[in-house]
DNA sequence: AGGCCTTTGAAGGGG
DNA sequence: CCCCTTCAAAGGCCT
């Protein structure tokens, strides 16, 4: 565990990689980024039409239509890195220093539609019916935003303001199940709840938990729509058959930057496809400066803290099985296996083929890139 | 219905 | 210590 041994340093995690991004295209990335023009996209659809072309594997984005990607990308992010720069005065938690924040996620103030007007309406939409889960986003802040509360989550949990909430409140807004703690929305991420949770800190035993997803590998939003429109047989089923909770792994920092700009990005380019919109958003990741992705880094470190505290037995290695571990069936025993043999053979193709990265490096080293080839560098 | 795609980072295990 | 693999989120697409 590099990230709590170490310091503000080692928080930013992937320092070759930031280093390498800094050295190598920090002027341009920063150029393009911190104007998000329609270059952007433009740059970024070329680029991966040309990977596609060079893998002969279209990618998700350039499979499908690039059709409006390149729409309404204006210049906010100097907005996003002012208000961040404000933000970081008030210190971690104290208010939606990230705004995206799956549990601190307030409507952005520096979204786009603040300022472009094409993708003002459907931002809202967007962030409520995509990435974010209304819960994940609204609950502390507002009822507002998020009225029909689930018939399970009494409204004071709404109404209240995110942070002093005592845990026996928590555990009573969700109704456990025996099996254990699942109602929980995993984005509803779960490490502000921690700083709800105050010192009685009784979670290892039963506080609900996003992390916590039932084990049937569909999580929150099915979860959810169980649970409100809830069928009894499917209750009942569920008690009748404990099954063990699946504790997810905590979410890194690029994970919690994708949870923010998610909704961002579809509303600029109205894309949905999370493929093609991960790949922007890891553009802009790259773009990001140091401080900024630096927040990112630290959120996800006390992430990994607070799950530690949480769960000091969970091993990442659970989660490796997890898809057998919970349904317990042979037949996803099998599905399992066959799904790791899949992407075994995969990783052997790409290994086999000659354009594959590790093979470069491997070869040439990471020194001399150089000599790598197309798809390698 | 369920896997794939795509991204970065963390973690664990093997050599 | 380095490398590899898996998982985390997300949702449209594909089989």
């Amino acid at each position: 565990m590099p990230q709590l041994s170490s310091g503000g340093g080692d928080d930013l995690g992937a320092n070759d990689e930031m280093i390498s991004f800094k050295d190598e295209g920090e002027q341009e990335e920063k150029i393009q980024e911190n104007a998000f023009t329609e270059r952007d996209l433009a740059d970024l659809k070329s680029s991966l039409v040309n990977e596609s072309e060079i893998n002969q594997s279209p990618s998700a984005a350039g499979r499908r239509g690039q059709q409006g990607e390149q729409r309404v990308f204006t210049d906010k992010h100097r907005e996003h890195h002012d208000g961040v720069s404000k933000q970081q005065d008030g210190g971690m938690y104290k208010s939606p220093a990230y705004p995206g924040y799956p549990f601190l996620m307030l409507p952005d103030p520096y979204l786009p539609n603040s300022s472009v007007s094409p993708s003002s309406n459907k931002v809202s939409v967007v962030q409520q019916s995509h990435g974010m889960h209304p819960l994940t986003s609204l609950l502390p802040y507002s009822n507002d935003h998020f009225s029909p509360s689930p018939p399970h989550l009494p409204t004071d949990m709404s109404q209240k303001t995110g942070v002093h909430r005592q845990s026996q409140d928590i555990s009573g807004y969700y109704s456990l199940p025996p099996g254990g703690v699942s109602q929980i929305t995993p984005s509803m991420s779960w490490f502000p709840h921690s700083l709800m949770l105050g010192p009685s800190g009784v979670h290892p035993t039963g506080i609900p938990h996003p992390a916590i997803v039932p084990p049937t590998g569909k999580q929150e939003h099915e979860h959810y729509d169980r649970s409100m429109c809830m069928k009894p047989q499917v209750e009942v089923k569920r008690e009748k058959e404990p099954k063990k909770p699946v504790i997810k792994k905590p979410l890194n920092a690029f994970m919690l930057y994708m949870k923010e700009m998610r909704a961002k990005v579809i509303a600029e380019c109205t894309l949905k496809e999370s493929a093609a919109i991960n790949q922007i958003l890891g553009r802009r990741w790259h773009a990001l400066t140091r401080e900024e992705q630096a927040k990112y880094y630290e959120l996800a470190r006390k992430e990994r803290q607070l799950h530690m505290q949480l769960y000091p037995t969970w091993s990442a290695r659970d989660n490796y099985e997890a898809g057998l571990s919970g349904v317990a069936g042979e037949k996803n025993k099998a599905d399992w296996g066959k799904k790791k043999r899949r992407k075994r053979e995969k990783q052997q193709d790409s290994n086999t083929d000659p354009g594959s990265p590790k093979k470069c490096r491997a070869r040439f080293g990471l020194n001399q890139q150089t000599d790598w080839c197309g798809p390698c560098r």
